[in-house]
DNA sequence: CGACTTTTTGATCCGATTCAATACGCGTGG
DNA sequence: CCACGCGTATTGAATCGGATCAAAAAGTCG
Protein backbone atom coordinates (compact mmCIF):
# COMPACT_ATOMS: atom_id res chain seq x y z
CA UNK A 1 0.00 0.00 0.00
CA UNK A 2 2.73 2.66 0.73
CA UNK A 3 3.77 2.14 -2.64
CA UNK A 4 0.65 3.66 -3.87
CA UNK A 5 0.94 6.87 -3.01
CA UNK A 6 4.39 7.58 -5.90
CA UNK A 7 2.64 5.92 -8.31
CA UNK A 8 -1.02 7.82 -7.80
CA UNK A 9 1.00 11.07 -7.21
CA UNK A 10 2.60 10.47 -10.82
CA UNK A 11 -0.62 9.65 -12.78
CA UNK A 12 -2.00 12.56 -11.16
CA UNK A 13 1.00 14.65 -12.74
CA UNK A 14 0.50 12.88 -15.90
CA UNK A 15 -3.20 13.56 -16.10
CA UNK A 16 -2.36 17.41 -15.51
CA UNK A 17 0.67 17.47 -17.93
CA UNK A 18 -1.48 15.94 -20.83
CA UNK A 19 -4.43 18.80 -20.20
CA UNK A 20 -1.54 21.27 -20.18
CA UNK A 21 0.76 19.94 -22.97
CA UNK A 22 -1.90 18.38 -25.88
CA UNK A 23 -5.28 19.24 -26.47
CA UNK A 24 -6.38 21.48 -23.69
CA UNK A 25 -3.06 23.63 -23.94
CA UNK A 26 -5.22 26.51 -25.58
CA UNK A 27 -7.97 25.85 -23.79
CA UNK A 28 -6.74 26.50 -20.29
CA UNK A 29 -4.08 27.95 -20.28
CA UNK A 30 -3.25 30.71 -22.59
CA UNK A 31 -4.83 33.14 -20.21
CA UNK A 32 -4.13 31.59 -17.28
CA UNK A 33 -6.24 28.67 -15.42
CA UNK A 34 -4.36 27.96 -12.69
CA UNK A 35 -4.73 25.73 -9.62
CA UNK A 36 -8.38 25.21 -8.31
CA UNK A 37 -9.72 26.49 -11.70
CA UNK A 38 -7.93 24.09 -13.58
CA UNK A 39 -9.09 21.19 -11.33
CA UNK A 40 -13.00 22.56 -12.06
CA UNK A 41 -12.00 22.18 -15.42
CA UNK A 42 -10.23 18.93 -15.83
CA UNK A 43 -13.17 17.42 -13.59
CA UNK A 44 -15.50 17.66 -15.98
CA UNK A 45 -13.55 16.51 -18.70
CA UNK A 46 -13.86 12.75 -19.72
CA UNK A 47 -11.52 10.77 -21.04
CA UNK A 48 -12.22 8.16 -23.10
CA UNK A 49 -10.33 5.20 -24.52
CA UNK A 50 -9.08 5.62 -27.75
CA UNK A 51 -11.21 5.38 -31.40
CA UNK A 52 -9.84 2.80 -34.02
CA UNK A 53 -9.18 3.86 -37.27
CA UNK A 54 -12.54 4.87 -39.17
CA UNK A 55 -14.65 5.04 -35.64
CA UNK A 56 -17.38 7.94 -35.61
CA UNK A 57 -17.31 9.46 -32.00
CA UNK A 58 -20.18 11.53 -33.73
CA UNK A 59 -22.37 11.64 -36.68
CA UNK A 60 -23.90 14.66 -38.66
CA UNK A 61 -27.42 14.90 -36.93
CA UNK A 62 -26.69 13.94 -33.57
CA UNK A 63 -27.78 16.52 -30.87
CA UNK A 64 -24.69 18.58 -29.66
CA UNK A 65 -23.79 16.90 -26.17
CA UNK A 66 -20.38 17.72 -25.74
CA UNK A 67 -17.05 19.01 -27.78
CA UNK A 68 -14.07 16.89 -28.16
CA UNK A 69 -10.11 17.68 -27.92
CA UNK A 70 -7.74 15.05 -29.64
CA UNK A 71 -5.01 14.23 -27.77
CA UNK A 72 -3.06 11.80 -30.11
CA UNK A 73 -4.19 10.82 -33.73
CA UNK A 74 -6.25 12.82 -35.95
CA UNK A 75 -9.76 12.89 -37.52
CA UNK A 76 -11.32 14.28 -40.21
CA UNK A 77 -14.90 16.00 -40.22
CA UNK A 78 -17.23 16.00 -43.37
CA UNK A 79 -21.01 16.10 -44.55
CA UNK A 80 -23.15 14.25 -46.62
CA UNK A 81 -24.96 15.96 -49.49
CA UNK A 82 -28.17 15.21 -50.50
CA UNK A 83 -26.75 12.59 -53.10
CA UNK A 84 -24.88 10.83 -50.52
CA UNK A 85 -21.60 12.51 -51.31
CA UNK A 86 -19.29 13.59 -48.59
CA UNK A 87 -17.42 17.02 -48.39
CA UNK A 88 -14.54 17.03 -46.01
CA UNK A 89 -14.39 20.10 -43.73
CA UNK A 90 -11.81 19.58 -42.42
CA UNK A 91 -8.34 17.64 -40.17
CA UNK A 92 -7.85 17.86 -36.79
CA UNK A 93 -4.89 17.18 -35.20
CA UNK A 94 -3.44 16.68 -31.48
CA UNK A 95 -4.80 20.18 -29.21
CA UNK A 96 -7.67 20.82 -31.97
CA UNK A 97 -11.40 20.79 -30.56
CA UNK A 98 -13.98 19.59 -32.98
CA UNK A 99 -17.38 20.08 -32.91
CA UNK A 100 -17.72 23.81 -31.93
CA UNK A 101 -20.25 24.36 -34.97
CA UNK A 102 -22.62 22.42 -33.60
CA UNK A 103 -23.59 24.80 -31.13
CA UNK A 104 -25.57 27.09 -33.16
CA UNK A 105 -27.81 24.53 -33.88
CA UNK A 106 -27.39 22.27 -31.17
CA UNK A 107 -26.88 19.20 -33.21
CA UNK A 108 -24.04 18.21 -35.18
CA UNK A 109 -23.66 19.80 -39.01
CA UNK A 110 -20.69 17.22 -39.56
CA UNK A 111 -19.56 13.94 -38.81
CA UNK A 112 -16.14 12.81 -37.43
CA UNK A 113 -14.13 10.34 -38.11
CA UNK A 114 -11.33 8.84 -37.13
CA UNK A 115 -8.17 8.63 -39.69
CA UNK A 116 -5.80 6.33 -37.75
CA UNK A 117 -6.51 5.14 -34.00
CA UNK A 118 -7.01 8.19 -32.28
CA UNK A 119 -7.33 9.70 -28.17
CA UNK A 120 -9.57 12.34 -27.10
CA UNK A 121 -11.07 13.90 -24.38
CA UNK A 122 -14.74 14.89 -24.15
CA UNK A 123 -15.89 17.99 -23.07
CA UNK A 124 -19.93 17.74 -22.14
CA UNK A 125 -20.78 21.50 -23.47
CA UNK A 126 -23.22 22.43 -21.44
CA UNK A 127 -20.99 21.89 -18.34
CA UNK A 128 -18.54 24.01 -19.94
CA UNK A 129 -20.44 26.75 -20.61
CA UNK A 130 -21.96 26.80 -17.16
CA UNK A 131 -18.14 26.60 -15.40
CA UNK A 132 -17.47 29.74 -18.55
CA UNK A 133 -19.56 31.92 -16.33
CA UNK A 134 -18.01 31.83 -13.08
CA UNK A 135 -14.57 31.60 -14.99
CA UNK A 136 -13.83 34.97 -16.93
CA UNK A 137 -10.22 33.27 -18.26
CA UNK A 138 -12.21 30.25 -19.33
CA UNK A 139 -14.51 32.43 -21.00
CA UNK A 140 -12.50 34.80 -23.06
CA UNK A 141 -10.12 31.54 -24.44
CA UNK A 142 -13.70 29.74 -25.48
CA UNK A 143 -14.13 32.63 -27.65
CA UNK A 144 -10.96 33.04 -28.40
CA UNK A 145 -10.60 29.47 -30.07
CA UNK A 146 -14.07 30.06 -31.56
CA UNK A 147 -13.11 33.24 -33.11
CA UNK A 148 -9.18 31.63 -34.05
CA UNK A 149 -11.53 28.84 -36.11
CA UNK A 150 -13.29 31.82 -38.02
CA UNK A 151 -10.02 33.38 -39.15
CA UNK A 152 -8.86 29.77 -39.91
CA UNK A 153 -12.15 29.14 -42.18
CA UNK A 154 -11.52 32.77 -43.73
CA UNK A 155 -8.39 32.18 -44.74
CA UNK A 156 -9.23 28.57 -46.14
CA UNK A 157 -12.24 30.14 -48.25
CA UNK A 158 -9.94 32.81 -49.89
CA UNK A 159 -7.51 29.82 -50.46
CA UNK A 160 -9.74 27.47 -52.12
CA UNK A 161 -12.03 30.50 -53.42
CA UNK A 162 -9.33 31.57 -56.02
CA UNK A 163 -6.05 29.26 -55.74
CA UNK A 164 -4.17 27.24 -58.08
CA UNK A 165 -4.41 23.59 -57.23
CA UNK A 166 -0.56 24.04 -56.90
CA UNK A 167 -1.28 26.64 -53.88
CA UNK A 168 -3.70 24.29 -52.44
CA UNK A 169 -2.03 21.90 -51.67
CA UNK A 170 1.68 23.88 -50.43
CA UNK A 171 -1.20 25.23 -48.09
CA UNK A 172 -2.22 22.58 -46.63
CA UNK A 173 1.12 21.10 -46.50
CA UNK A 174 2.19 24.23 -44.53
CA UNK A 175 -0.91 24.58 -42.38
CA UNK A 176 0.02 20.58 -41.53
CA UNK A 177 2.84 21.31 -40.47
CA UNK A 178 3.17 24.64 -38.91
CA UNK A 179 0.15 22.98 -36.60
CA UNK A 180 1.84 19.75 -36.36
CA UNK A 181 5.01 21.95 -35.04
CA UNK A 182 2.96 23.87 -32.19
CA UNK A 183 2.31 20.23 -31.09
CA UNK A 184 5.66 19.66 -30.71
CA UNK A 185 6.16 17.77 -33.32
CA UNK A 186 8.27 17.90 -36.14
CA UNK A 187 7.73 20.78 -38.73
CA UNK A 188 9.60 19.04 -41.36
CA UNK A 189 8.41 15.44 -41.62
CA UNK A 190 5.35 13.78 -40.48
CA UNK A 191 3.07 11.18 -42.13
CA UNK A 192 -0.42 11.80 -43.46
CA UNK A 193 -3.10 10.76 -41.82
CA UNK A 194 -5.56 10.82 -44.26
CA UNK A 195 -5.55 9.39 -47.98
CA UNK A 196 -4.95 11.28 -51.30
CA UNK A 197 -8.83 10.99 -51.75
CA UNK A 198 -9.85 12.95 -48.85
CA UNK A 199 -6.69 15.36 -49.51
CA UNK A 200 -8.31 16.31 -53.19
CA UNK A 201 -11.98 16.21 -51.84
CA UNK A 202 -10.47 18.69 -49.15
CA UNK A 203 -9.24 21.20 -51.29
CA UNK A 204 -11.48 20.79 -54.07
CA UNK A 205 -9.59 19.14 -56.23
CA UNK A 206 -9.39 15.29 -58.53
CA UNK A 207 -7.31 12.74 -56.90
CA UNK A 208 -5.23 12.35 -60.26
CA UNK A 209 -4.14 15.95 -59.63
CA UNK A 210 -3.01 15.62 -56.09
CA UNK A 211 -1.19 12.98 -57.26
CA UNK A 212 0.08 14.32 -60.16
CA UNK A 213 0.90 17.62 -57.43
CA UNK A 214 3.07 15.63 -55.54
CA UNK A 215 5.25 14.07 -57.86
CA UNK A 216 6.07 17.40 -59.37
CA UNK A 217 6.54 19.56 -55.86
CA UNK A 218 9.04 16.25 -55.74
CA UNK A 219 10.47 16.85 -58.81
CA UNK A 220 11.16 20.73 -57.93
CA UNK A 221 12.41 19.46 -54.85
CA UNK A 222 10.09 21.03 -52.59
CA UNK A 223 9.53 18.17 -50.45
CA UNK A 224 9.78 14.43 -50.48
CA UNK A 225 6.94 12.11 -50.45
CA UNK A 226 7.33 8.15 -49.73
CA UNK A 227 3.67 7.10 -50.19
CA UNK A 228 1.63 8.60 -46.69
CA UNK A 229 5.52 10.15 -45.44
CA UNK A 230 6.44 13.82 -46.51
CA UNK A 231 9.44 16.03 -45.56
CA UNK A 232 9.18 19.83 -46.29
CA UNK A 233 12.47 20.57 -48.07
CA UNK A 234 11.70 24.01 -49.29
CA UNK A 235 8.84 25.42 -46.69
CA UNK A 236 10.33 29.17 -47.77
CA UNK A 237 9.64 28.05 -51.43
CA UNK A 238 6.08 26.95 -50.25
CA UNK A 239 5.31 30.20 -48.86
CA UNK A 240 6.53 32.07 -51.55
CA UNK A 241 4.00 30.01 -53.58
CA UNK A 242 1.41 30.74 -51.63
CA UNK A 243 1.95 34.35 -50.92
CA UNK A 244 2.24 35.62 -54.32
CA UNK A 245 -0.83 34.25 -55.94
CA UNK A 246 -3.22 36.70 -55.15
CA UNK A 247 -4.29 38.09 -58.69
CA UNK A 248 -6.93 40.28 -58.14
CA UNK A 249 -5.85 43.90 -58.66
CA UNK A 250 -4.54 46.26 -56.28
CA UNK A 251 -6.29 49.36 -57.56
CA UNK A 252 -9.29 47.50 -56.06
CA UNK A 253 -10.75 48.86 -52.73
CA UNK B 1 -41.41 70.21 -19.79
CA UNK B 2 -44.73 68.00 -19.56
CA UNK B 3 -44.42 67.62 -22.88
CA UNK B 4 -40.87 65.62 -22.97
CA UNK B 5 -41.96 62.76 -21.12
CA UNK B 6 -44.34 61.48 -23.93
CA UNK B 7 -41.40 62.14 -26.44
CA UNK B 8 -39.42 60.42 -24.26
CA UNK B 9 -41.31 57.57 -24.26
CA UNK B 10 -41.49 57.22 -27.86
CA UNK B 11 -37.95 57.62 -28.56
CA UNK B 12 -37.15 54.97 -25.81
CA UNK B 13 -39.55 52.45 -27.47
CA UNK B 14 -37.80 53.77 -30.93
CA UNK B 15 -34.19 52.50 -29.31
CA UNK B 16 -35.64 49.19 -28.30
CA UNK B 17 -37.44 48.89 -31.90
CA UNK B 18 -34.69 49.27 -32.96
CA UNK B 19 -32.94 46.41 -31.19
CA UNK B 20 -35.54 43.92 -31.49
CA UNK B 21 -35.82 44.12 -35.15
CA UNK B 22 -32.89 44.42 -36.33
CA UNK B 23 -28.81 44.06 -35.85
CA UNK B 24 -29.42 42.45 -32.29
CA UNK B 25 -32.18 40.26 -32.71
CA UNK B 26 -29.96 37.18 -33.05
CA UNK B 27 -27.56 38.74 -30.28
CA UNK B 28 -30.17 39.44 -27.61
CA UNK B 29 -33.26 37.71 -28.42
CA UNK B 30 -33.76 34.02 -29.52
CA UNK B 31 -32.63 32.44 -26.54
CA UNK B 32 -34.31 35.44 -24.72
CA UNK B 33 -33.01 38.15 -23.07
CA UNK B 34 -35.86 40.26 -21.32
CA UNK B 35 -36.61 43.63 -19.57
CA UNK B 36 -33.64 44.34 -17.45
CA UNK B 37 -31.35 41.83 -19.07
CA UNK B 38 -32.24 43.53 -22.31
CA UNK B 39 -31.63 46.87 -21.43
CA UNK B 40 -28.28 45.98 -20.06
CA UNK B 41 -27.08 44.90 -23.35
CA UNK B 42 -28.58 48.11 -24.97
CA UNK B 43 -26.48 50.28 -22.32
CA UNK B 44 -23.54 49.45 -23.31
CA UNK B 45 -24.07 49.86 -27.21
CA UNK B 46 -23.45 52.93 -29.34
CA UNK B 47 -25.34 53.93 -31.91
CA UNK B 48 -22.80 55.57 -34.06
CA UNK B 49 -23.50 58.11 -37.00
CA UNK B 50 -23.92 56.52 -40.34
CA UNK B 51 -21.00 55.35 -42.68
CA UNK B 52 -20.80 56.80 -45.95
CA UNK B 53 -19.96 54.45 -49.29
CA UNK B 54 -16.07 53.74 -48.59
CA UNK B 55 -15.98 54.79 -45.51
CA UNK B 56 -14.43 52.17 -43.12
CA UNK B 57 -15.31 51.52 -39.63
CA UNK B 58 -12.02 49.46 -38.77
CA UNK B 59 -8.99 48.54 -40.74
CA UNK B 60 -6.77 45.33 -40.39
CA UNK B 61 -4.68 45.32 -37.84
CA UNK B 62 -6.26 48.12 -35.65
CA UNK B 63 -6.82 46.83 -32.20
CA UNK B 64 -10.00 45.07 -31.43
CA UNK B 65 -12.46 46.95 -29.24
CA UNK B 66 -15.65 46.02 -30.95
CA UNK B 67 -17.82 44.11 -32.72
CA UNK B 68 -20.55 46.13 -35.24
CA UNK B 69 -24.22 45.38 -36.07
CA UNK B 70 -25.57 46.49 -39.26
CA UNK B 71 -28.73 47.95 -38.90
CA UNK B 72 -28.98 49.15 -42.25
CA UNK B 73 -26.45 49.20 -45.52
CA UNK B 74 -23.90 46.73 -46.03
CA UNK B 75 -20.19 46.54 -45.49
CA UNK B 76 -17.46 44.43 -47.17
CA UNK B 77 -14.91 42.62 -45.43
CA UNK B 78 -11.77 42.33 -46.77
CA UNK B 79 -7.92 41.51 -46.10
CA UNK B 80 -5.48 42.86 -48.15
CA UNK B 81 -2.10 40.21 -49.23
CA UNK B 82 1.34 41.19 -49.18
CA UNK B 83 1.67 42.29 -52.35
CA UNK B 84 -1.37 44.77 -51.62
CA UNK B 85 -4.07 42.65 -53.71
CA UNK B 86 -7.46 42.74 -51.95
CA UNK B 87 -9.85 39.49 -50.97
CA UNK B 88 -13.28 40.36 -50.00
CA UNK B 89 -14.12 38.12 -46.99
CA UNK B 90 -17.60 38.78 -46.57
CA UNK B 91 -20.57 40.70 -46.89
CA UNK B 92 -22.62 41.48 -44.32
CA UNK B 93 -26.11 42.87 -44.50
CA UNK B 94 -28.08 44.29 -41.76
CA UNK B 95 -28.97 42.08 -38.54
CA UNK B 96 -25.39 41.11 -38.57
CA UNK B 97 -22.47 41.05 -36.68
CA UNK B 98 -18.85 41.95 -37.73
CA UNK B 99 -15.28 41.54 -36.37
CA UNK B 100 -16.27 38.70 -34.18
CA UNK B 101 -12.76 37.32 -36.26
CA UNK B 102 -10.85 39.81 -34.12
CA UNK B 103 -11.56 38.12 -30.66
CA UNK B 104 -8.54 35.57 -31.13
CA UNK B 105 -5.36 37.85 -32.12
CA UNK B 106 -7.13 40.40 -30.38
CA UNK B 107 -6.62 42.81 -33.54
CA UNK B 108 -8.74 42.90 -36.68
CA UNK B 109 -7.35 40.65 -39.31
CA UNK B 110 -9.12 42.52 -41.89
CA UNK B 111 -10.76 45.73 -43.26
CA UNK B 112 -14.64 46.72 -43.09
CA UNK B 113 -15.97 49.12 -46.33
CA UNK B 114 -19.17 50.21 -46.35
CA UNK B 115 -20.60 49.28 -49.93
CA UNK B 116 -23.10 52.21 -49.36
CA UNK B 117 -24.48 54.56 -47.07
CA UNK B 118 -24.43 52.31 -43.50
CA UNK B 119 -25.72 52.30 -39.78
CA UNK B 120 -24.57 50.60 -37.02
CA UNK B 121 -23.98 49.63 -33.33
CA UNK B 122 -20.91 49.73 -31.93
CA UNK B 123 -20.75 47.11 -28.96
CA UNK B 124 -17.66 47.21 -26.77
CA UNK B 125 -16.63 43.45 -26.71
CA UNK B 126 -14.95 43.89 -23.54
CA UNK B 127 -17.81 45.28 -21.79
CA UNK B 128 -20.23 42.68 -23.65
CA UNK B 129 -17.80 40.04 -22.62
CA UNK B 130 -18.21 40.80 -18.85
CA UNK B 131 -22.15 41.39 -19.08
CA UNK B 132 -21.78 37.61 -20.77
CA UNK B 133 -20.63 36.19 -17.49
CA UNK B 134 -23.42 37.69 -15.73
CA UNK B 135 -25.94 36.75 -18.64
CA UNK B 136 -26.01 32.85 -19.62
CA UNK B 137 -28.43 33.41 -22.29
CA UNK B 138 -26.26 36.17 -23.95
CA UNK B 139 -23.28 33.99 -23.28
CA UNK B 140 -25.10 31.10 -25.22
CA UNK B 141 -25.99 33.56 -27.71
CA UNK B 142 -22.86 34.83 -28.12
CA UNK B 143 -21.26 30.98 -28.55
CA UNK B 144 -23.97 30.11 -31.06
CA UNK B 145 -23.63 32.97 -33.27
CA UNK B 146 -19.70 32.25 -33.80
CA UNK B 147 -20.88 28.57 -34.06
CA UNK B 148 -23.22 29.51 -36.82
CA UNK B 149 -20.52 31.71 -38.59
CA UNK B 150 -17.87 28.52 -38.47
CA UNK B 151 -20.78 26.63 -39.86
CA UNK B 152 -21.40 29.33 -42.64
CA UNK B 153 -17.95 29.81 -43.60
CA UNK B 154 -17.58 25.74 -44.00
CA UNK B 155 -20.41 25.88 -46.06
CA UNK B 156 -18.78 28.59 -47.52
CA UNK B 157 -15.51 27.06 -47.94
CA UNK B 158 -17.20 23.67 -49.71
CA UNK B 159 -18.82 26.06 -52.26
CA UNK B 160 -16.01 27.46 -53.01
CA UNK B 161 -13.33 25.12 -53.30
CA UNK B 162 -15.37 22.22 -55.78
CA UNK B 163 -18.10 24.24 -56.93
CA UNK B 164 -18.11 25.88 -60.90
CA UNK B 165 -18.69 29.33 -61.86
CA UNK B 166 -22.43 28.93 -61.99
CA UNK B 167 -22.84 27.33 -58.79
CA UNK B 168 -20.70 29.77 -56.69
CA UNK B 169 -23.01 32.88 -58.59
CA UNK B 170 -26.06 30.51 -57.66
CA UNK B 171 -25.46 30.43 -54.40
CA UNK B 172 -24.20 34.33 -53.83
CA UNK B 173 -27.79 35.03 -55.10
CA UNK B 174 -29.44 32.41 -53.00
CA UNK B 175 -27.73 33.76 -49.82
CA UNK B 176 -28.17 37.21 -50.52
CA UNK B 177 -31.49 36.26 -50.96
CA UNK B 178 -32.73 34.54 -47.39
CA UNK B 179 -30.17 36.63 -45.54
CA UNK B 180 -32.50 39.48 -47.10
CA UNK B 181 -35.89 38.03 -46.59
CA UNK B 182 -34.45 36.68 -42.91
CA UNK B 183 -34.61 40.62 -42.24
CA UNK B 184 -37.73 41.85 -43.59
CA UNK B 185 -36.79 42.08 -47.21
CA UNK B 186 -37.67 40.76 -50.54
CA UNK B 187 -36.45 37.45 -50.80
CA UNK B 188 -37.07 37.77 -54.84
CA UNK B 189 -35.94 41.41 -56.12
CA UNK B 190 -33.14 43.52 -54.36
CA UNK B 191 -29.97 45.44 -55.40
CA UNK B 192 -26.92 44.39 -55.04
CA UNK B 193 -24.67 47.03 -53.23
CA UNK B 194 -21.33 45.77 -54.62
CA UNK B 195 -19.64 45.62 -57.94
CA UNK B 196 -19.46 42.63 -60.11
CA UNK B 197 -15.39 43.41 -59.29
CA UNK B 198 -16.46 42.19 -55.96
CA UNK B 199 -19.11 39.66 -56.24
CA UNK B 200 -16.06 38.31 -58.75
CA UNK B 201 -13.20 38.83 -55.91
CA UNK B 202 -15.53 36.95 -53.50
CA UNK B 203 -16.55 34.17 -55.41
CA UNK B 204 -13.13 33.42 -57.12
CA UNK B 205 -14.03 34.18 -60.25
CA UNK B 206 -12.53 36.59 -63.04
CA UNK B 207 -15.10 39.64 -63.63
CA UNK B 208 -15.40 38.87 -66.96
CA UNK B 209 -17.28 35.36 -65.96
CA UNK B 210 -19.40 36.89 -63.97
CA UNK B 211 -20.53 39.26 -66.26
CA UNK B 212 -21.33 36.40 -68.52
CA UNK B 213 -23.09 34.09 -65.91
CA UNK B 214 -25.59 36.94 -65.09
CA UNK B 215 -26.25 37.51 -68.82
CA UNK B 216 -26.33 33.68 -68.87
CA UNK B 217 -28.49 33.33 -65.92
CA UNK B 218 -30.71 36.03 -67.51
CA UNK B 219 -31.14 34.23 -71.10
CA UNK B 220 -32.09 30.93 -69.21
CA UNK B 221 -34.62 33.10 -67.26
CA UNK B 222 -33.09 32.17 -64.13
CA UNK B 223 -33.40 35.83 -62.81
CA UNK B 224 -33.80 39.23 -64.59
CA UNK B 225 -30.81 41.51 -64.23
CA UNK B 226 -30.60 45.36 -64.36
CA UNK B 227 -27.80 46.79 -63.46
CA UNK B 228 -27.26 46.23 -60.01
CA UNK B 229 -30.99 45.54 -60.00
CA UNK B 230 -31.79 41.53 -59.69
CA UNK B 231 -34.70 39.51 -59.59
CA UNK B 232 -34.67 35.79 -58.54
CA UNK B 233 -37.38 34.15 -61.32
CA UNK B 234 -36.77 31.03 -60.67
CA UNK B 235 -35.63 30.13 -57.30
CA UNK B 236 -35.97 26.41 -57.34
CA UNK B 237 -34.07 26.06 -60.32
CA UNK B 238 -31.06 28.07 -58.47
CA UNK B 239 -31.16 25.88 -55.89
CA UNK B 240 -31.15 22.81 -57.52
CA UNK B 241 -27.86 24.04 -59.23
CA UNK B 242 -26.08 24.24 -56.13
CA UNK B 243 -27.03 20.81 -54.25
CA UNK B 244 -26.95 18.70 -57.19
CA UNK B 245 -23.34 19.80 -58.04
CA UNK B 246 -21.08 17.78 -55.60
CA UNK B 247 -18.60 15.05 -57.39
CA UNK B 248 -17.10 12.97 -54.98
CA UNK B 249 -17.94 9.44 -55.48
CA UNK B 250 -20.39 8.39 -52.76
CA UNK B 251 -18.14 5.42 -52.05
CA UNK B 252 -15.95 6.97 -49.87
CA UNK B 253 -16.27 8.24 -46.52
C1' DC C 1 -0.88 -15.58 -52.53
C1' DG C 2 -4.81 -13.35 -54.83
C1' DA C 3 -8.70 -9.86 -54.68
C1' DC C 4 -9.37 -5.23 -53.77
C1' DT C 5 -8.30 -0.58 -52.94
C1' DT C 6 -5.25 3.25 -53.43
C1' DT C 7 -1.98 5.72 -56.12
C1' DT C 8 0.31 6.96 -60.21
C1' DT C 9 0.77 8.02 -65.07
C1' DG C 10 -0.92 9.15 -69.82
C1' DA C 11 -4.19 11.31 -73.35
C1' DT C 12 -8.06 14.08 -74.22
C1' DC C 13 -11.59 17.47 -73.24
C1' DC C 14 -13.93 21.40 -71.25
C1' DG C 15 -14.56 25.44 -68.31
C1' DA C 16 -12.72 29.56 -66.82
C1' DT C 17 -9.04 32.92 -67.42
C1' DT C 18 -6.76 36.10 -70.12
C1' DC C 19 -6.22 39.42 -73.59
C1' DA C 20 -8.53 42.73 -76.37
C1' DA C 21 -12.05 45.69 -77.67
C1' DT C 22 -16.45 47.82 -77.28
C1' DA C 23 -20.49 49.69 -74.71
C1' DC C 24 -22.54 51.74 -70.75
C1' DG C 25 -23.07 54.90 -66.58
C1' DC C 26 -22.03 58.77 -64.26
C1' DG C 27 -20.01 62.94 -62.56
C1' DT C 28 -17.56 67.20 -64.13
C1' DG C 29 -17.05 71.20 -66.44
C1' DG C 30 -17.67 73.85 -70.67
C1' DC D 1 -27.80 70.80 -71.48
C1' DC D 2 -24.62 68.25 -73.74
C1' DA D 3 -19.70 66.83 -74.46
C1' DC D 4 -15.95 64.72 -72.41
C1' DG D 5 -13.44 61.43 -69.59
C1' DC D 6 -13.05 57.75 -66.48
C1' DG D 7 -14.45 53.77 -64.17
C1' DT D 8 -17.50 49.80 -64.63
C1' DA D 9 -19.68 46.29 -67.30
C1' DT D 10 -20.26 43.45 -71.32
C1' DT D 11 -18.88 40.70 -75.27
C1' DG D 12 -15.62 38.05 -78.29
C1' DA D 13 -11.48 34.98 -79.42
C1' DA D 14 -7.51 32.42 -77.89
C1' DT D 15 -5.13 29.95 -74.21
C1' DC D 16 -4.34 27.14 -70.24
C1' DG D 17 -5.21 24.53 -66.04
C1' DG D 18 -7.49 20.90 -64.11
C1' DA D 19 -11.13 17.31 -64.80
C1' DT D 20 -12.21 13.25 -66.91
C1' DC D 21 -11.50 8.88 -69.03
C1' DA D 22 -8.52 4.92 -69.27
C1' DA D 23 -5.11 1.88 -67.71
C1' DA D 24 -1.10 0.35 -65.23
C1' DA D 25 1.45 0.01 -60.81
C1' DA D 26 1.83 -0.23 -55.91
C1' DG D 27 -0.13 -1.16 -51.44
C1' DT D 28 -3.24 -3.61 -48.17
C1' DC D 29 -5.49 -7.19 -46.05
C1' DG D 30 -7.92 -11.55 -45.48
Amino acid sequence: MTKNTPEKIVSLSKIKMACQSCSLYQLCLPLGLHGEDLERLEDIIKRSHPLKKGATPFHQGDKFEAIYAIRSGSVKTYTIADDGSEQITGFHLPGELVGLDAISEDNHPCTAKALETTSYCEIPFHQLEDLSGELPSLRHQLLKIMSKEITHDANLLMLLGKKTADERLASLLLSLSSRLSNRGFSATEFNLSMSRNDIANYLGLAVETVSRLFTRFQDQGLVKVDGKFVQILKNDDLKAMISECVQSDPKMA
